[in-house]
RNA sequence: GGGCGAAUAGCUCAGCGGUAGAGCGGCGCCUUUACACGGCGUUGGCCGCAGGUUCGAUCCCUGCUUCGCCCA
């Protein structure tokens, strides 16, 4: 018995070594500059390129966990097939370190707060944290293999991202989009900063009791049959002294007979009268008598907006408790009466036992307990006026942020107007190409329910400073021209005298942006738009060349809960910069769960710490399990799933290594192949399996092109094929050398095929055995990496066209009744305890003569599979027949005697 | 309250007009020269409930129930 030759497989150890294999291809293909965006190559001057727009993070990375490395492995899959298919790839990584997230995340690791600390020393820690952050995501996303080009990596805070939001906002300001004005905004009183609408979430639904509160009709002015009061229910019983009105549906004929009456304001009668004597730190004492004076009085409004059948039908408005009030305020122009400083205490010199207290006080776990609801509570009920508190559900809006309920203040901002823009914003959505499709309906619904033009002043430190002077004369603002940009007005002063008044005296704008005026510009940013009238040379940094070839990219990838953010914020400032798209299409990611399906979190701590995985199983196996999720789709982390992907990488490894047994004597076009039916098949089925991964991985839906991997793989490749032509390489095999070739070019080519098929999804173990296995053996022009390579539906493009043409049906349906009755034997092999190395004497095969015209084309093959001598169409009497699946064909097999199993 | 998604084998999930699928688990067999970090065989489901459309429905339509998410 000659030994199988061993030259080739000795390449290949037994077993396969992520912990050493795929560091070393990290630093090859760094070293190979293989991922690095080249716009000049062939497929760049012929309009092929495909940029890609993922998810800058922000510097945190204490947060990091699976659900992080599935978002981003799935964005790379469909990187790593664009690339393949021949696409010239842009691929950049960014970290969003501006503005408030980078700001909160400082403040509790440090334990500061804003005012504590100058803004410089405040800065400095930020940035402090945004390099150290970027550095933990940059090695884990490198562990991960993501094929990332890092010479383009951005930061929001850098200056050629800060000049891209300035420019924005200049050119806004040209447009005259941007308005500053003194509104009622949305406001953080936890962080001291106004927000925008995206910046709200609603919290969980808890108790917020309804109070019910008497308001007296104001009796001097009121006809003398008038009612004597109006009930109104309200969960915020401490913003009655800011009551400016009360509303009801005009057709409710319940309050009909309050037209036109004035109601007094419960409290508002009340006066503090402070002692004369000081105490003894120097402070007046905050005792004194409260008399009685005269109500602050408000009108009765008529609006349809009222629910009669929320609480009584008769509502208070309040400047201000929601965005309802502030509709009403404005319709029907009424007073302003706040109560609320910015960090959200009670401002009521009138009322002593409201004054100073706090309208939400973070109290154990999530709970928010109000001081001053319960101090304003006491006093409704001490004079009279509280009815009523019954328990009643509802949702507080929260800062996303920090958690804290939001308020309403009033304060000159910077807002973009959108709401004019609803009907435009809503057709590009409609132009977008959404993976998933459903996934449009959360973008077309945030566009309709949009309420709040986009404010995008913060008063923070850490973030874009706005390229705006004011003129301490006449107020007026003062732009910088495009040309002085980025610019920190707070560090440079205004080169020019105040353009409305020639005064000298200007002043910087103290707020910075909101972090989304930056990350809405990240194609932006990628296509360096901000510099595409620059003059460039040579000698402009890779980083800073103008690239409009790139706009609009080819995908954004993202999760579905930022749609209302990033997503919308990005499609809103490419329409008015661009007046196009961002992208062609998005991706739309799910989210990481815990084994029980939480949503992963480090904060809830139910989190899987990704680097230990890739330790573990390796960076291939976590993403193999990051590939089953169905698009859009949230996805649990169960080991075993990772434990799966080993298992892949595995059985790629060993019949990599079965083949690499063969092919040491293989050399091009050395035999007239003769392919016999098996290898007619497998070939068939591989054109076919490329054909549905191809369409999977366009649709972006990279579970479907894994799933049909490896099903062939698994069961039609290993399973069946290999086992068919083990009998070939046998000593003294009846197959013709022809035949013999045949067997191995398949197998040549057919790993290769798989090697490239799964290259996108476990790209280390791929390219290690490609490199190993496949490359010495496909010649000197051979691609310099698997996933370099052409993918292997693109015939043209694929120097090996063995596997080209249509799937043959006639191929496919004669290999499905092979692989049926070698089932058939395994079956009788099972049920006669005989293990699949045992010698067959015969194999009764028992079939009508249309059947048997079948199976004898397929014949050499099943007798190579079973290893048997021969076979005989009737079935013994004293064995077990097998009905092989539904091919109409009986199934019996006679094994060798023992001693014939071992020569 | 409005919207989106989900409900399929013990578990986790695919499929989505034509006789129910995978992986894991269970059971049994096999140490066979790619793989015992295996292989082979096998078990297991009124495809959430109720109607409707259709020759035919897990799939389409309507309603309902439960869960998740988004928005009020």
């Amino acid at each position: 018995m000659s030994q199988p030759p061993t030259a080739l497989q000795d390449r290949l150890p037994k077993n396969y070594d992520h912990l050493q294999t795929e560091p070393r291809w990290v630093a090859q293909w760094e070293a190979w500059r293989l991922y690095d965006h080249d716009p000049h190559s062939p497929a760049a001057r012929a309009g092929r390129t495909f940029a890609i727009d993922t998810p800058p993070p922000y510097v945190s990375a204490a947060h990091l966990h699976t659900g992080h490395a599935m978002s981003y492995s799935q964005a790379e899959f469909v990187v790593r097939f664009k690339r393949m298919r021949g696409y010239e790839i842009f691929y950049p990584m960014g970290f969003d370190d501006n503005g408030l997230p980078t700001e909160r995340y400082v403040e509790q690791k440090y334990k500061i707060q804003k005012g504590k600390i100058t803004r410089q020393e405040f800065v400095e820690l930020c940035l402090k944290e945004t390099r150290s952050g970027a550095e933990v995501y940059e090695t884990l996303w490198r562990a991960l293999g993501l094929s990332i080009d890092w010479r383009m990596t951005y930061s929001t805070i850098q200056p050629r991202a800060v000049r891209h939001a300035q420019a924005s906002f200049l050119d806004l300001v040209r447009q005259g989009r941007l308005e500053r004005r003194a509104d009622p905004i949305l406001w953080c009183p936890a962080c001291s900063t106004a927000l925008a609408q995206a910046d709200v979430e609603a919290g969980d639904e808890q108790n917020r009791p309804m109070h019910a509160v008497r308001f007296d009709v104001d009796a001097p002015t009121a006809p003398p049959d008038s009612p004597a009061h109006g009930v109104i229910e309200t969960t915020r019983p401490e913003l009655v002294p800011a009551c400016v009105a009360l509303a009801c549906h005009p057709e409710d004929q319940r309050f009909a007979a309050l037209r036109g009456l004035r109601f007094a304001v419960p409290l508002t009668n009340l006066r503090f009268r402070a002692t004369d004597a000081p105490d003894a730190q120097g402070q007046s004492a905050r005792t004194g008598e409260v008399s009685g004076g005269p109500f602050r009085t408000i009108p009765l409004v008529f609006d349809d907006s009222v629910d009669p059948a929320f609480g009584t039908g008769l509502m208070m408005v309040c400047t201000f408790g929601d965005p309802e009030d502030i509709a009403k305020w404005r319709k029907h122009g009424l007073d302003t009466v706040m109560i609320l400083d910015p960090a959200g205490r009670m401002v009521t010199p009138d009322l002593p036992d409201l004054e100073g207290k706090r309208v939400h006080v973070a109290a154990k776990g999530s709970a928010v307990y109000s001081e001053a609801r319960a101090a304003a509570v006491e006093l409704l009920r001490a004079h009279g006026h509280l009815l009523g508190v019954r328990d009643n559900t509802s949702r507080a809006s929260l800062h996303e942020r920090c958690g804290t309920p939001v308020e309403i203040q009033v304060a000159p901002q910077w807002f973009i107007r959108l709401l004019d823009l609803k009907d435009a914003l809503l057709e590009r959505g409609r132009q977008l190409t959404w993976h998933p499709e459903f996934m449009r309906e959360r973008y077309d619904q945030w566009v309709q329910n949009l309420r709040w033009d986009w404010n995008i002043s913060r008063q923070r430190f850490y973030g874009v400073p706005f390229p705006v002077w004011f003129c301490s004369d006449c107020q007026a603002p003062n732009y910088a021209t495009t040309d002085e940009l980025p610019v920190d007005p707070l560090m440079t002063p205004c080169p020019r005298p105040c353009g409305s008044c020639g005064g000298a005296s200007l002043h910087a704008e103290p707020d910075v942006m909101d972090t989304w005026m930056t990350s809405s510009l990240t194609p932006m940013i990628n296509a360096n738009w901000a510099m595409w009238g620059d003059q460039q040379s040579d000698a402009t940094p890779v980083a800073d060349r103008a690239r409009p070839s790139l706009y609009p990219a080819g995908l954004r990838v993202q999760a579905h809960e930022i749609i209302r953010t990033w997503l919308f914020y990005t499609v809103a400032k490419a329409h008015l910069h661009t007046h196009s798209l961002p992208w062609n299409a998005v991706m739309i990611s799910g989210w990481g769960l815990d084994r029980h399906g939480k949503k992963m979190s480090k904060r809830a701590g139910n989190f899987v710490d990704p680097a230990e995985v890739v330790a573990k199983y390796g960076a291939d196996s976590l993403r193999y399990w990051a590939a089953g999720a169905t698009l859009g789709n949230d996805l649990r982390y169960l080991e075993d799933d990772v434990k799966g992907g080993k298992r892949l990488l595995t059985k790629l490894w060993n019949s990599t290594r079965f083949a690499l047994l063969y092919l040491d004597a293989w050399a091009p076009g050395q035999v007239a192949e003769a392919p016999t039916a098996a290898d007619r098949w497998i070939r068939a089925r591989a054109v076919a399996t490329v054909g549905e991964a191809t369409a999977a991985f366009e649709a972006c839906e990279y579970n479907r092109a894994v799933r049909a991997a490896e099903a062939f793989f698994w069961a039609d490749w290993c399973d069946n094929y290999l086992e068919i032509i083990k009998d070939r390489f046998r000593p003294g095999t009846q197959f013709s050398p022809g035949q013999v070739e045949a067997a191995r070019q398949t197998l040549l080519h057919g790993t290769y095929a798989l090697l490239r098929l799964f290259a996108p999804i476990v790209p280390f173990v791929t390219e290690e055995l490609y490199q190993l296995a496949c490359r010495p053996l496909l010649g000197a022009d051979a691609p310099v990496s698997v996933h370099v390579a052409p993918w292997p539906h693109d015939e043209t493009a694929c120097r090996v066209t063995v596997f080209g043409g249509e799937a043959a049906q006639d191929d496919l349906d004669a290999g499905a009744l092979l692989v049926a009755l070698i089932a058939g034997v395994r079956s009788c092999r099972t049920q006669l305890k005989i293990g699949g190395g045992r010698p067959l004497s015969t194999l009764h095969l028992a079939a009508d003569e249309r059947t048997w015209a079948r199976v004898q084309s397929v014949l050499d093959d099943l007798l190579a599979a079973s290893r048997a001598s021969g076979f005989d169409r009737a079935l013994p009497s004293d064995a077990a027949a097998v009905s092989a699946g539904d091919t109409g064909v009986e199934v019996a097999i006679t094994p060798a005697a023992e001693e014939s199993a071992a020569s």
